[in-house]
DNA sequence: TTTGTTATGGAAACCGGTGTCATAACGCAA
DNA sequence: TTGCGTTATGACACCGGTTTCCATAACAAA
């Protein structure tokens, strides 16, 4: 110590590192997970100002600083997120809770998210959960609580639900919904950090395709009530379909469930009639993949005798036959997003994140009147 | 505390209780989360004592372990996983470690683990990881032990990783490969706790079906080199066809990488010939899709023309057209069993659990002889 | 040189549990 | 009643970080 003190500011680091470095050799040599303490001793530097380097605290001489980082490379100090998260009361964990949607959704969510927390140090815990059952909220509340999450991503439906959303504000736990945009005309619309995606904008994309193709009589698969997106949807559809003067058809409208089921009978609903529709707009590809079966069962066919399109561009849109043309939503960005809600807290006041719809043609849509072709 | 030695046992405990009563209602009232300290007050009884009880350790007296339960239960204690892992030096998290194979496939790993997870106070901590990239080993590293993981889940295919698995081995972590069972040919077996599969068997059943409807020329896809699963089915496959003297012919055998596109691919080469297979068995359903698509842009007719098998029995399988043939391996269920064995120490020992395939039959198979029928 | 601030670093307590070890309480034979 | 081996319990240090509070060093102004 006397030494130290005797020493000019440069020199000082510089013979620190010198007098510790066969100390350091030798730590290196145990193979043992480092610790805050190893560090404090080989740079010869309190705990609490290595805790300050590790935590950017400003009060700290550039010189130590970079002793005390020094060590840190060498001996491959890593601070225990356990022991970090008692400490603060707030773990290194990401909670993404959802209520069973379909499992590409959830994939594809969860590898964004994960794509952008890649080296920030916080890990994602998946919690599916059932929002029918009775101690749904309870479930989660005590999830959040006792994993003293450091943020939670919220997928659809559920992100949709007032309760959760307020025991959530309750817990004071930073969280951010993946969700569709809302219209103009809901009810109080949330304020809380969302990621959003343009869905109406994307089925009046859909709309106008088909009006563009010529088809007047349009029949529509909605989506279960209650979802943001089925309503979302719907209104966007009719928006574009409004350009040209029509809307949808009460009489051509059915409500399914997200389901190949639904989408199946909704289509034997829609084109087991006389004046059946030419085109179908379905809420999901999951259903336009059920009135694709619908078709088939009936003996029309695609494009010719209906044209059929979807809503996520998932997988199985490029794979069917004929392929689908669809309403992509880029799901992994909105991933990525939510996580970057989470994880800056810039990002967390902007409060909304939007993402654009665009839509997929391919082979399921083709011109109204193929029927008079040669 | 005179009044409590001067009473009789199980006086005292009541004594104690009523004593109490009030401080814990006023606790409750406080209606902060309890910690430790605050059960071991309220209980008169040590920190130790009531972390005894917690861990369910023998030497606590009954009259004095149900006073602690009491007043956990009534102010709702519950341990905080942070401080208990901190100490433990061991986190409550499971690791559920992949490289990107199919969506459909984790989400069902993932789902039927934590349905057995439930309840047992671990959380499920997802990482996709690239198996390709220069740090995959190091990075799987750093996760597991910064995380101090309580057990690893690992998917195909690095479940078959030995790099891999040594390093697991080092950090000394519990860890269970899900897979596809082994045949007795291949090297060195590898001796870790599994959930195995039995792809062979249902390969084999796959085989003896196209063979029972008369097929004799059939078209093998294989799955990329290297996978087990591809090897293992490959096997069954011949396995089943030896059976009636056959066995897979090396002209109509193509690798394919579980993908459509491969699949397209592997598809054609099969089929863009004079003397085209009468079935063509997929190693999964991906490339099975794919392969309609090939017979589709070849003008060919599924089952008439060709049958087609697959593997997985993902939910596609069911929705193209016609619904696929398919072996199912019950994936949720493997999902489970790989939790149960990270749970319970004794079906660890147990080392492996097998699940059997099946197949399901749908409308993509027919008899080879369709050609001659009326 | 002395004084008044402001940066910097350290000791000790704390986050909420567990481990070790000593001691108190108890059961039972002598 | 005494003695002794168990069994039950508690005191205290510890897991690996952070925070509070205070002492000191560094530097500008007087």
């Amino acid at each position: 110590m006397a030494s130290v003190k005797n020493t000019q500011g440069t020199k000082t680091s510089q013979a620190v590192v010198d007098t510790a470095a066969d100390a350091v050799e030798e730590f290196i040599r145990r193979r043992k997970k480092a610790t805050i303490n190893d560090v404090a001793r080989l740079a010869r530097v309190s705990k609490k100002t290595v805790s300050r380097v590790i935590n950017n605290s400003p009060s700290v001489r550039n010189e130590t600083r970079e002793q005390v980082n020094d060590i840190i490379a060498r001996i491959g100090f890593r601070p225990d997120p356990q022991a970090r998260g008692l400490a603060f009361r707030r773990s290194f964990l990401f909670g993404l809770i959802y209520d069973n949607p379909n499992a590409q959704y959830i994939v594809n969510i969860q590898s964004g998210a994960l794509d952008r927390m890649r080296g920030t140090g916080f890990e994602l815990v998946v919690h599916p959960c059932d929002k029918e059952s009775d101690d749904f909220l309870e479930e989660i509340r005590e999830f959040v609580e006792l994993q003293r999450l450091a943020g939670v991503i919220l997928l659809p439906p559920i992100a949709e639900n007032r309760a959760l959303l307020a025991v959530l504000e309750d817990l004071d736990v930073p969280y951010v919904r993946v969700t569709a945009m809302h219209g103009a005309e809901n009810d109080p619309p949330i304020l809380s950090p969302q990621v959003v995606s343009r869905d109406r904008h994307g089925c009046m994309l859909a709309a106008e395709h088909l009006l563009a193709l010529g088809h007047k009589r349009i029949g529509f698969v909605t989506g279960p009530a209650g979802y943001a997106s089925a309503r979302e949807r719907r209104q966007g559809f009719n928006e574009g379909l409004s350009k040209q003067g029509l809307s949808i058809d009460p009489a051509l409208e059915v409500e399914g469930a997200y389901s190949f089921e639904s989408g199946l009978e909704a289509g034997l609903k829609l084109l087991d009639r006389p004046d059946r529709p030419t085109a179908i707009f379905a809420s999901n590809d999951e259903m336009a993949i059920g009135v694709y079966r619908a078709a088939f069962q009936l003996g029309l066919h695609i494009p010719d005798d209906l044209s059929v399109i979807g809503f996520d561009d998932t997988p199985a849109a490029g794979r069917v036959q004929p392929p689908l043309t669809t309403v992509r939503l880029p799901i992994r960005d909105m991933g990525r997003a939510a996580a970057e809600t989470l994880i800056d807290p810039e990002a967390e006041r902007r409060a909304s994140t939007i993402v654009s719809a665009s839509l997929t043609v391919r082979d399921s849509t083709g011109p109204a009147e193929t029927i008079f072709k040669p």
